[in-house]
DNA sequence: GATATTATTTCATATTATGAAATAATCAGG
DNA sequence: CCTGATTATTTCATAATATGAAATAATATC
């Protein structure tokens, strides 16, 4: 991997055309400018400076990697600088998305917590279930259960793993009987989480073993409680996040089928729109946020 | 400066999040990858991640960080790769664009000595006194003379300074007399290089003095040779590189005047179109061109 | 609560970086 | 053509840093 230190030395020796100047300007000595050259030449390979002891001038290798080099060590010097600068107050507004179900289970608590700490904040708290765009809506933090992109440019970062299990109404299993395998699962009633699509693909997995269960067929809702209130009235089978269900099983609403077999972790993960310097406020409530979950009250 | 080798190991381990299997994926030990991130840390003066002893996590600033300089590291890569695979053989189509009287006079040799060296190579020599961009004209090499361009983002190269020196006839001085000052030039006809605006200004200088005159008010053309013949027609005062006049002033043509008073210095420079990878033979031919101005034919 | 894994620290050693001085090379001016 | 001044590079002794094995501290799992 190559040293920034050296770029920056070769580009200021080629802006100048002079080693001895190079160095009086970068408060360096003159053996140090020259063997960073020199090991940037032979780490590449290449000569980039042609140079007597009168005068120094670019090779055509030298001004194209001049050319194209210059711009990045800018960028790299303009990513580094704003990272440096994070301070200031923790003041303002945050505009946060979450889903609904997830919301309205931690985020008044959290909220609260967090403008006892920071008084001078002001957070805008904003539930939706269906898919946001987080630079379009204008948010200044997502909350969502998902599998993180694959996209390398959105920035996100998982916090835990959401553990999902299926479940059935105590009625409904004594109706049609609790499925002993996957494939049970065809004949009876999933309730799919996306309401749009009416369908979704439950991909459950044992020991190995990887099967997949096509559900919605017949019901389907885009909110977790929703489809959990679905579940306890015996409309079907559902697939839900452990925290949505947890009060139900307790109190006896809602029963675990087909423990073993377990779907995709999801992973609860913040999204940041594309920040070049992310606001104090919005870094404090994020790691504020990520303590509350994994510490006082894990999913 | 910031080390690129931090940053790489630090994005390993936010990916794998672990600083053992990052060690392991790196073929490093476990504490070259600790020192590299708390090293990256302080210099940041930020915390990147957050770690136990059993789980490793990203911090908002770090997801950040993270995001914005993957793919800054991956140009970075290419760039350098780019670089150094500058091999291969010195064969194919170079097509060159030079100004007239300056290809006129150089081009030929450079090509002939160029391809007794080359076979292999096929030289397409385009010769234009206009301004042409080297993108959209399709040249692999632009040779021109003017003050190298601020614009940080063109692939140019400086060769060496062309002097330029006033010309005008015996004839035109013993009709008009010589000028003793620049301001004695304004009763002068100075004929302009640049034929489009019809004008051009004259800058001149003498042990610090600088003295702005308004040319070609009355004739002007756009390439050298035609005012060096205009000059010698005695149709005015030319301001003009030195190896375009030379010949003339020493057969008696044309005469210095004002010598003490000199023009900004303009420089032989070498354009390129925005490569991401110098071809070799372009390569070559630049430096066989840049050997023959310098040392066989210094203008 | 024992165990295995993990991140970090310690410490001795090897490597590298650094600058003053010496050297070699080159251009300008007399 | 020589001298002097400037410049890039090398030398060399020293200081600073990087490195890995082993020890340590911390934590999740069984």
């Amino acid at each position: 991997m190559i040293d920034l230190g050296q770029v920056r030395i070769f580009l200021t020796v080629a802006e100048l055309r002079s080693f001895a100047a190079a160095a009086r300007q970068l408060a360096m000595t003159a053996p140090t400018v020259t063997r960073a050259v020199s090991g940037l030449e032979e780490e590449l390979g290449i000569q980039l400076l042609l140079r007597t002891t009168r005068h120094v001038s670019l090779t055509s290798a030298g001004a194209v990697f001049a050319a194209r080099i210059r711009p990045l060590l800018d960028d790299f010097r303009k990513v580094t600088e704003d990272l440096r600068e994070q301070h200031g107050d923790v003041a303002g507004l945050i505009r946060i998305n979450a889903p609904m179900s997830l919301g309205l289970q931690i985020l008044p608590d959290v909220a609260s917590a967090f403008r006892v700490e920071y008084p001078g904040t002001v957070l805008s708290l904003n539930l939706t279930d269906s898919f946001i765009d987080i630079v379009s809506d204008d948010f200044d933090l997502a909350i969502r259960i998902s599998e993180p992109p694959r996209d390398k440019s959105t920035i996100w970062r998982k916090l835990c793993p959401v553990r999902r299990i299926l479940v059935a109404s105590p009625g409904y299993l004594a109706s049609f009987g609790a499925p002993e395998t996957p494939e049970d699962l065809n004949s009876h009633t999933c309730l799919a989480y996306d309401a749009r699509s009416l369908e979704e693909t439950w991909e459950l997995r044992c020991q190995g073993r990887t099967r997949r269960v096509r559900a919605g067929r017949t019901l389907a809702g885009n909110n977790g409680d929703l489809i959990s209130r679905l579940a306890e009235n015996g409309e079907g089978i559902a697939l839900l996040p452990h925290f949505i269900v947890e009060d139900a099983i307790s109190n006896g609403l809602l029963v675990q089928v087909l423990a073993e077999w377990e779907p995709p972790e999801l992973w609860l993960t913040l999204y940041y729109p594309p920040y070049e310097r992310l606001p104090m406020r919005v870094a404090k409530f994020s790691d504020f946020f990520e303590r509350y979950v994994t510490r006082t009250r894990p999913l």
